[in-house]
DNA sequence: CAACTCTATGAAAGCGTATTCATAATACGG
DNA sequence: CCGTATTATGAATACGCTTTCATAGAGTTG
């Protein structure tokens, strides 16, 4: 073992025998110092805390991870490139400090890696895994929740509820754009669509159409191949090969939406003078002054509390309190990119 | 302790001493099989391995952390709002995958929970920390680097390379754009700064400030107050208060780009043709069709492949073979905002 | 004041791994 | 065929911490 006769990199950081050297008590009283203080006599405590910050001592949590068995870690897998899940990342990562938590980044954007991530994720016996990505398949998932680790599904729902979700109510959502679309008068509907498995999206297609239907209004699938800007703006030239202009589109996320509004204005059409657009998400650049983007604001925040509570629920706990999968319903954010059409 | 009798949560994970049990070898042997193969014999070493997938054993990071005296686990310090760390994060986040080392996320957006989230970078006995956020004080960091810790300054360089940093060359990136500027025939230019104290800041002013000088070009420098799209909006209205418009505006980042952009179109003001705009970083939006914003676009991912190069080389070698402040060279995106004055 | 309950404390065990040290077994050269 | 170098292996230890267990001392009660 290194360390002692090691070129002693920095002066090895001093553990709790040394406080306890130094303070002449037992190392258990050290512990005990921190971790139960009413446990321990005043004056001993004082000294134990005297000593502790002349010496620069910080417990190692690796050292209490290991005799606790638990090290209040939380794996999170996000692809990174991803606006929206960003948003999530910091939205999670702002939750969970109070809870005192960290967070244990896993990028999950590439198949080809997901073998050693996830064991990865085994290997530091992390006390939950956040999984916010769609590209982590449903069997990883469930073989993660088989293993007995606490999962939480961020925007996304797997199965009956055997592992725990939060999400903004995806269908809701979009029934509320799709019948402020319909008190707007738009009598032809295009949903662009970012992933067909993505069952975020099937959701959101579902909600647009039944409501659509209702009212008597068509609602035709587009696929845009992904949640991008550019799948977005191609989705556009798919719309123009097919030559029929619906009077509105529903994008399935914001980023997409952005995309089909600049590929709408480049073909030189208005919107919404033209076609309405919508999107979904909420994302900061749809109030941006050159999109203002009528959408759905996911309240991050609220999703990224109950997440975290949720997830710190099942840590805890042997009988979880939380219900399996957990919807909030998204704000309507009316900006200016739907028109009256009358 | 619990675990043994305590309602056995999931069924104990195996460890190596399962492993061993199962396959009548020592312990030892099971450590020796996975992390050095060759040192053990073929057979045992098959039976090693059949026992530990038939267990499904997943060598535990934390007892080999307390072992090894070293996690191989990144501290990162980014200020979760900000898009361009956002992104910084994710090129990160991929870059230290090959590496075999994880990022354990710190958020630095509020001063207030500073202390705490130093100390626990300290706890986590992380072998390095790469400090991206210019939120984190200087102090600070230099007491991290006190303490022997390896400090990679992403985006951001202090003092005189004591600590470790890679950035993209601010000053020339800028002095590009100037030169550019004053190629196109522009004869008076005020650059938006985001925080006076940044050092980025200081540097990219004075990068345009010296090149425009050049060629007798005077800059003014107004202050957005942050690196927001919200700032550059309102940067807008401090200008038109100043009643006296220039011919270019040069925003100290995209993010506040973006802003003036939106803020002149508001005021009906044509963007380039009345005033031309410059942003600096390249995030994904300046390549937007409602934007086409010129630009510096900062060479992520070998700015984060650098910097995980630099901070590994600290922390695996005595003798870092890297020098203090590293600067890569930008590249100069042309696109549609600023025009020929002639 | 004896019998007892509490409280404060230290010694020791245990968490899972890597590694040193000792030893047994094997191969090799003379 | 013996002494020596080499290799494979297990026992034991260390990493830093929490917690159980035992114990000594203080406090309480009949």
């Amino acid at each position: 073992m290194k360390g002692e006769n090691a070129p002693v990199r920095h002066g090895r950081r001093a553990t709790s025998v040394d406080v306890a050297r130094a303070a002449r008590v037992s190392q258990a009283t050290v512990s005990r110092a921190f971790n139960a203080p009413h446990r321990v006599n005043a004056d001993k405590r004082e000294r134990v805390y005297e000593s502790a910050s002349h010496l620069g001592y910080v417990p190692n949590a690796i050292g209490r991870s290991l005799s606790l068995q638990s090290s209040r870690i939380i794996a999170v897998m996000v692809p990174a490139a991803s606006e929206y899940y960003q948003n999530a990342l910091s939205a999670l990562a702002r939750q969970v400090i109070p809870q005192d938590y960290q967070l244990l980044l896993f990028e999950s954007f590439a198949t080809e890696h997901l073998e050693v991530v996830l064991t990865s994720v085994l290997r530091y016996h992390v006390d939950g895994v956040i999984v916010a990505s769609s590209l982590v398949p449903v069997v990883e998932v469930q073989s993660l929740v088989a293993q007995g680790l606490p999962v939480l599904m961020f925007n996304q729902e797997v199965g009956s509820g055997e592992v725990a979700s939060v999400s903004v109510d995806n269908e809701q959502g979009m029934r509320v754009l799709a019948e402020h679309l319909i008190e707007t008068g738009h009598r032809s509907v295009c949903f662009v669509g970012g992933m067909r498995s993505a069952r975020t999206d099937q959701a959101r297609y579902r909600g647009a159409c039944e409501r659509l239907a209702d009212s008597g209004v068509a609602c035709r699938y587009l696929l845009a191949g992904d949640y991008s800007y550019e799948a977005g703006l191609a989705a556009v030239e798919k719309l123009a090969a097919t030559g029929e202009w619906p009077e509105a589109v529903m994008a399935a996320g914001d980023a997409v939406a952005f995309g089909v509004i600049d590929g709408l204005r480049e073909r030189g059409m208005s919107v919404p003078d033209d076609i309405s657009v919508t999107g979904f998400d909420g994302l900061p650049q749809a109030a941006w002054n050159s999109y203002r983007l009528t959408t759905i604001e996911q309240p991050m925040d609220d999703l990224a509390r109950l997440g975290v509570e949720t997830l710190v629920d099942r840590m805890e706990n042997e009988e979880p309190t939380t219900a399996g999968h957990q919807r909030l319903s998204g704000r309507l954010a009316l900006r200016d990119t739907v028109a009256e059409r009358r």
